[in-house]
RNA sequence: GCGCGGUUAGUUCAGUUGGUUAGAACGCUUCCUUGACAUGGAAGAGGUCACAGGUUCGAAUCCUGUAUCGCGCACCA
């Protein structure tokens, strides 16, 4: 049993994925009766957008998941990871209408019922993209218990959680300026306002002023007197200037103070307006004046209110001036901003535009600019739930990997702001509010549409009479109106927040608020796994969620990873048309490939290019070989066993000693990496383990042992091979899953204990320290030494241009007896890697002729280079050499040399220095006996 | 404006609590198709660790400041 000469990864992928999904292997161990090891390990998958499709971000985020639930499913863990994808609301609906659209129609033609069944039908045909090809990556999640933030059990929680905290006083309903999407047509939430910083304009405006005693507000120029005859006032979006009711300037700015009180007549409309004082205003910035449009912007709101301004608002919500805004009512806004500019510089009223860098936010699912709005929308108060949240840090139940993620969420926590959940979308959790159309005169004015004037003093009301009158919020369709017994009940049209079902998701999918056996088990989930962006948007809110509803934070460890990037250092993305697809670089290279590339780079930010993943394509072909090498040698085997005690009695020769030791060396340090995320880290230990330890030197000094005529040593170097290359695949699986089953199954073939085997790696067991039982710390001496001299007749070699194929001899002269007896037991090792023909091991020597040396501290190897080697540039080389040695000896005496170095220094340290010192003085002593030969 | 992170080889980055002559991958140079692997092997060149101070016996590592790049947050119209 054998492997191909060629590894085809696409084939062995396929193949094993099926294979292990329908065993059922990625189901939890106790499903199958199994009775597991320790505490149960859970992940909740970050659920993708059901609109998207797998991009590198998703790759790195899933690989690094399915290595952590790998590993533990391997020490024994009843292992979960539960898989979904949310619903993504506006983004959905997008889709959908695009598809309509092209149709000529729109969601109102289709109406509400039969627009919602468009959505389900494209989600029953589109929606699995995502999935499907996280099963491509390899990714071990149980597939039975997937779940949609949309059906039934997900759609009672966030029923549940809405009245909960409705219950709890923590919802409420009022006008507010929310960020509005004008395409979308709904509010946003403040982190689906993504501010952006743009170079716009700030376009100064002159606002007459109304002359004393004079009633009429036809007021004529010139208007030249600033602070007399007018005011200048600075805005950025000057067509909100149609709902401005005020103007305010500083209470204690001296040039304006006269103007308080005043009126100043709001060009265009020719409104009065009022000029007031507000603390906010900031006199150095412009003019020192600003104008005041409360139902446009929330600074300018929160002063209305201060002063129970006017609220007025001048647009519809799909962003165009209404009938407030006069001869500019229908033009869209940005038409209307010029309109208004050229209006105003034909009246003499534009001053001037100064270029203005701002950030202006924009919808994350369209990009189109938000415009801050004046609507009704329900909220949920979050400083009560950021409380919770702190204090359940403050205690140390949550912890950030790294670390410095945790400012960052305990800065937001500490600011936090209350949470904008109605979307005027159909897509979505249905809000469980009712209307009775008798008690409520509050409902039936669409949302959103030109707003008859609000007085401040409404505003009031609303924010703060909860439960509302008329408002009915109910966990089951309320029958009746428990007020006025009224049978004319309608649903809320609104529907929530995507993030407000995602923020429930590590207990909703596990079945809350059915208190399920597997909500039993597998609440507080392990760990958490997801990309820094999202820290905001669910993170903390499933914080939040977990300890206002389960009352225990869901996770403790939160992993952060870092952005996928492309090499440019732009994030990223399709719309910049610089991404590249996972699944291509899995066709081409296979998803072990992609995998180990990807988690070898993801100490930070990963910037990608396309021949990065060459590194974990290459290392898997190197894998394959390696252990095609191995299967090739034990051929003959008829006693392979992965038993650590079959070598108990045996006398094992020096490169096995030191093969093993190196792998149990590894064994810890890569665990260790992996207990604290360290997985680059731990990847790249591995791949200079097997790569550098097992292939370059352990495969090559086993190949003359194997030919070797001694029996004994033949065979247990082809069982130390299997052994440890067996091990090599287990500590690989979580990495590249796929090749390491494919290969460890025909190992498992090979092996004379086969029946005690289990049927897949994933259940193998994760290799431990065997008590420290193969540390041998002579074995790892003796193979540095060898190192030493392979390495040293290698460079001759190549500095003196010798063929390979040329057999030379060589001639290694150590300077302590010990070390000639080290030595001289891999004397037969040094001749086959050096390929020399003759080998001599001696403590005295006097060079004869041509000969060169490379020299180290513990001896020195010569070479014999008649007719090659030119004695001048060789003394030169030497004489370099002693230069730069004698300046390391001085270097290192003075630092010894310095009695606060002695006294302070610890111990070790100091014993190290001195070796130091004494290596270079002996090397110093081989350059100079060297250099007067000549 | 506030906060965070980076600045180390030609490029992309590692570098644990300060302690070998600062490492890797890719690229480059030279040589090699030797029975696991050319997606390979051997060897080599290449760095005053952004700058300036400070702490220390000792600093890429800790502190302060500067420069520069990136990210996040924020209501300056």
């Amino acid at each position: 049993m054998t492997l191909d000469t060629r590894y085809n990864a696409k084939d062995i992928e396929a193949r094993w994925y099926k294979e292990w999904e329908s065993k059922g292997y990625f189901r939890p161990q106790s499903d199958h009766g199994k009775q597991p090891a320790g505490k149960p390990y859970v992940i909740v998958i970050p659920p993708p957008n059901v609109t998207g499709i797998l991009h590198m971000g998703h790759a790195l985020n899933s690989s690094i998941q399915d290595i952590l639930i790998r590993w533990n499913r391997m020490k024994g863990a009843d292992t979960l990871w539960v898989p979904g994808v949310d619903h993504a609301g506006i983004a959905t609906q997008n889709v959908v209408e695009k598809k309509l659209a092209k149709e000529k129609k729109t969601r109102w033609d289709l109406g509400r019922e039969a627009f919602l069944k468009e959505v389900w039908k494209w989600k029953n045909e589109n929606g699995s993209t995502i999935t499907r090809q996280l099963r491509r990556l390899g990714s071990s999640c149980d597939w039975t218990r997937e779940r949609f933030t949309m059906d039934e059990g997900l759609s009672k929680a966030v029923r549940e959680a809405f009245v909960t905290l409705y219950e709890r006083g923590l919802i409420y309903r009022g006008n507010y300026i929310i960020n509005w999407c004008p395409r979308c047509q709904t509010a946003l939430s403040d982190e689906e306002a993504a501010h952006k910083d743009m170079q716009g304009g700030l376009y100064h405006i002159k606002y007459p002023c109304l002359p004393e005693g004079r009633q009429s507000i036809d007021v004529k120029g010139p208007y030249e007197k600033m602070g007399e005859d007018h005011i200048v006032v600075a805005t950025t979006r000057p067509e909100t200037m149609l709902g401005d009711t005020a103007v305010a300037v500083h209470p204690n700015d001296s040039r304006y103070k006269h103007l308080i009180g005043k009126k100043v007549i709001l060009p265009l409309l020719n409104r009065e307006i009022l000029v007031i004082a507000d603390d906010f205003v900031d006199p150095e910035f412009g003019t020192g004046i600003v104008k005041v449009t409360p139902a446009h912007d929330p600074n300018d709101f929160a002063m209305g209110h201060r002063h129970k301004l006017e609220q007025i608002n001048v647009m519809t919500p799909d962003g165009k001036i209404n009938e407030n805004g006069g001869v500019y009512k229908g033009m869209d806004r940005f038409e209307a901003r010029k309109k208004i500019l050229k209006d105003l510089e034909e009246q003499g009223l534009f001053v001037r535009r100064d270029s203005h860098l701002h950030a202006v936010g924009h919808c994350y699912r369209c990009d189109t600019v938000v415009e801050p709005y004046l609507s009704k929308q329900w909220f949920v108060k979050m400083q009560p739930l950021a409380e919770k949240a702190l204090k359940a840090h403050e205690q140390g139940d949550t912890a950030f990997y790294p670390d410095r993620w945790t400012k960052v969420y305990l800065n937001w926590l500490r600011g936090i702001r209350d949470w904008c959940i109605s979307r005027q979308i159909w897509w979505g959790h249905q809000i469980p509010a009712w209307h009775c159309m008798k008690c409520s005169a509050d409902y039936g004015e669409p949302h959103g549409a030109a707003a008859p004037r609000n007085t401040a003093n409404e505003v009031q009301d609303a924010v703060h009479r909860t439960p509302y009158a008329g408002i009915i919020v109910a966990r089951e369709t309320p029958k009746e109106c428990p007020k006025c017994k009224g049978k004319d009940l309608v649903q809320d049209p609104d529907v929530l927040d995507t993030w407000f079902s995602s923020w429930l998701w590590p207990f909703s999918t596990l079945g809350w608020p059915t208190k399920t056996e597997d909500l039993k088990k597998f609440y507080p989930t392990s760990d958490l796994v997801t990309a820094p962006e999202i820290i905001f948007f669910w993170v903390a809110r499933m914080i939040m969620a977990g300890l206002e509803f389960m009352g225990e934070v869901p996770f403790t460890k939160i992993n952060i990873h870092g952005t996928v990037r492309a090499a440019s250092g732009l994030k990223m993305s399709k719309s910049l048309g610089n991404s590249i697809d996972p699944l291509e670089v899995i066709e081409e290279m296979g998803a072990d490939a992609l995998r180990y590339s990807l988690v070898m780079l993801s100490a930070q930010d990963v910037y990608l290019s396309r021949e990065k993943f060459e590194v974990g394509r290459n290392f898997a072909n190197k894998v394959w070989n390696a252990c095609r090498f191995v299967l090739i040698q034990i051929e003959g085997l008829e006693t392979a066993s992965t038993d650590v005690r079959q070598f108990e009695k045996m006398e094992l020769s020096l490169p096995s000693r030191w093969i093993l030791s190196r792998f149990e060396e590894k064994t810890a340090e890569i665990e260790r990496h992996l207990a604290q995320f360290g997985l680059a880290q731990a990847a790249t230990e591995l791949y200079h383990l097997v790569w550098d330890d097992f292939c370059d030197w352990y495969i090559e000094l086993a190949k003359p042992m194997i030919l070797s005529e001694d029996r004994a040593l033949r065979l247990q170097t082809q069982k130390v091979l299997f052994f440890v290359c067996e091990r090599m695949l287990r500590l690989l699986h979580p990495f590249m899953p796929f090749i390491t089953e494919e290969i460890w199954q025909t190992f498992k073939q090979k092996s004379a204990d086969a029946k005690a085997w289990p049927e897949t790696i994933m259940f193998a067991g994760w290799p431990h320290e065997e008590k420290k039982k193969f540390r041998d710390a002579e074995a790892q001496k003796a193979i540095g030494l060898l190192q030493d001299a392979v390495g040293g007749i290698r460079d001759l070699r190549v500095r003196f241009q010798i063929a390979p194929t040329d057999k030379l001899t060589a001639v290694i002269v150590c300077k302590e007896q010990e070390t000639l007896v080290t030595v001289r037991t891999f004397e037969r090792e040094v001749k086959v890697l050096g390929r020399l023909a003759e080998l001599q091991c001696v403590r005295e020597f006097q060079k004869k002729g041509a000969m060169a040396a490379n020299s180290f501290a513990a001896f020195d190897v010569f070479i014999s280079l008649e007719g090659i080697l030119d004695p001048e540039e060789e003394k030169k080389r030497l004489e370099k050499k002693i230069q730069e040695t004698e300046q390391w000896i001085e270097t290192i005496r003075k630092k010894v040399a310095n009695p606060s170095f002695a006294e302070k220094a610890p111990k070790d340290i100091l014993e190290k220095e001195k070796e130091k010192l004494a290596d270079a003085k002996k090397l110093l002593v081989s350059y100079q006996t060297q250099l007067t030969s000549f």
